[in-house]
DNA sequence: ATCGGTGGTCTCAAAAAGAGACCAGCGCTA
DNA sequence: TAGCGCTGGTCTCTTTTTGAGACCACCGAT
């Protein structure tokens, strides 16, 4: 935090891999980046993260989504290889999801936005009331 | 909209790895995790996190973003207070948009997932492959 | 025999996003 | 002086994505 170097150091390097020379279309790192954040991806390998999740399971943590969208998000973290999906012949049969490594080590990323989010969460929702008041 | 994602039972648990012990009454980080993880947000808070830009610059740098979407993302990422919104009498008049200092702290964060996804581009498009090769 | 729990899929409606026309005002050029 | 383009948008229409909920086969317990 106190190295403005490693910042400025960090932000180029970034830039030059994300920007692909001149703009932001078709660039590796901006293809990643979309598949993690749709609307419940991030919110699935937060509670993955803390322990492997049965469908089910899953549903009834969060609520608010659909088992369809449960479905195609699911299988969407398994395609990119963050989730590993293993079906247990029980009677009915079960199907267990967790992270992979390669999950688990984007998860520590991750998890600095969703703490910074904790710690800020106040700010962005004053400026949301100031905004609102604002503009009417 | 309720931010509680957890139900009750779940949610100690839930939250002692999500945020590494600390604990809160309610529950604001999806909803600010969500107000980034657009399709489009986080891509032009990096933008802008290397400096300020105009609106048809913005659009020049991300070609392939409607100038439908780009107004609606730039003005969410503003009422979120991460964006500074400011016109210039010229003529016509120019708007610059930059970041706050609430969204240079956002990017902090953002900026590691980035990091990650720059060195983890290539086991993502691995797996992928993996993936459709053996589903057919 | 019926009920609930298993992990889905299917259909249809609603919401969100993309494509592109249009706008006013000014400077430049022909 | 008549057009042309650049500015940052908005408006409408179409297409894609998402949400809501019915349905499915299977089996064990009631």
């Amino acid at each position: 935090m106190d190295s403005k170097i490693f910042n400025l150091k960090a932000k180029l390097e970034v830039y030059k891999a994300m920007t692909n020379g001149a703009n932001f279309a078709d660039c590796p790192v901006r293809d990643v980046i979309q598949g993690i954040s749709g609307k419940w991806s991030s919110l699935l390998v937060m509670a993955l993260a803390e322990k492997p999740y049965r469908f089910g399971e899953l549903r009834r943590l969060v609520p608010d989504i659909s088992q369809r969208m449960l479905t195609q998000t699911l299988h969407d973290l398994q395609r990119d290889g963050y989730v590993h999906r293993e079906v247990f012949p029980t009677k009915p049969p079960s199907v267990e999801y967790s992270l992979t490594d390669l999950g688990r080590s984007m998860f520590l990323p991750l998890q600095q936005l969703v703490q910074w989010a904790e710690l800020n969460h106040d700010a962005v929702r004053d400026a949301r009331a100031a905004f609102d008041t604002a503009q009417g």
